[in-house]
DNA sequence: ATGGCGTTCGCGGAACGA
């Protein structure tokens, strides 16, 4: 079983290259994030086409919007965090059942913040808590449950091209990492971190200043399993090959085998 | 670096991202 998440920044502008990285990589699930498009202009017909025919859709006008496109029928879709009051659509939830037993699914597109000290910061805190509050819950009752998505913090300071230069900038704030820290504490694992990895492994590169090209990137896209699936899982990548495709999403799709 | 680059909306340039 594999599942991958992706930031495409816009499916719309996306939708080739999402086809294209399918064809070469049909993992049996594939969580967006960054949609920037209503639910009615999600591209189920093609997608469906190509084997996902099951989509859990949470899309926004412009802005945000996850989904959860798997290959097999998705059941108890949850949007949002419950409890949560929250205007924009970050958050899908879905259960997949597996010869192994039921998977929950909850696909994030974290808030980004901006700065420490600005509005958008102390709504990226107070979201931040109220996840953790509903996935204390969520925890509890999926013992098989995977946590994934763009979570906009680089956890440790080897997840940062220049964790010195960027130190307590955004992404690499205290705050933001006793968040993510905060998150393990409920029984999950950081997937990436279960096996032995490259140095400089990131998952997003900024447009400008030749990013991509001299590897000053920010692993900030994660999979986090529950205790329960830890031995269960047998890889967990970052795929750099679309990142170098023309006009690309400046993520990377980054995909657990469990 | 207050930069750059890309997407959206909409038709100029602002908002937003990370």
């Amino acid at each position: 079983m594999k599942i991958t998440t992706w930031n495409v920044n816009s499916l719309t502008a996306r939708l080739q290259h999402v086809q294209d990285w399918l064809a070469a990589n049909p993992v049996d699930v594939l969580c967006l994030q960054e949609l920037k498009l209503t639910d009615d202009k999600f591209p189920l017909d093609v997608l469906r086409g190509i084997g996902y025919g099951h989509c859990a859709v949470f899309g926004q006008k412009t802005y945000n919007g996850v989904a959860i496109m798997s290959r097999t029928p998705l059941r108890d879709v949850v949007k949002n965090i419950t409890g949560f009051e929250d205007d924009h659509s970050r958050v899908i939830a879905a259960t997949l059942d597996t010869p192994d037993g039921a998977l929950r699914l909850v696909n994030g597109y974290f808030v980004n913040g901006q700065a420490p000290g600005t509005e958008k910061f102390d709504y990226k805190m107070n979201w931040l808590r109220g996840l953790q509050a509903y996935l204390r819950d969520e925890v509890a009752s999926h013992p098989r449950l995977v946590l994934l998505g763009d979570f906009n913090i680089a956890p440790e300071d080897r997840d940062s091209f220049d964790p010195v230069g960027l130190a307590e900038t955004i992404h690499h704030t205290t705050q933001e990492r006793d968040h993510f820290r905060q998150l393990l504490a409920l029984g999950l694992v950081d997937s990436f971190r279960l096996f032995e990895q490259p140095e400089k492994s990131f998952s997003w590169w900024d447009y400008r200043m030749l990013g991509y090209q001299k590897n000053r990137g920010l692993r900030i896209d994660h999979i986090l399993v529950t205790e329960p699936l830890r031995a269960a899982v047998k890889a967990c990548t970052i795929d750099r090959v679309p990142r170098k495709w023309k006009q690309p999403s400046d993520h990377a799709p980054v995909t657990v085998e469990i």
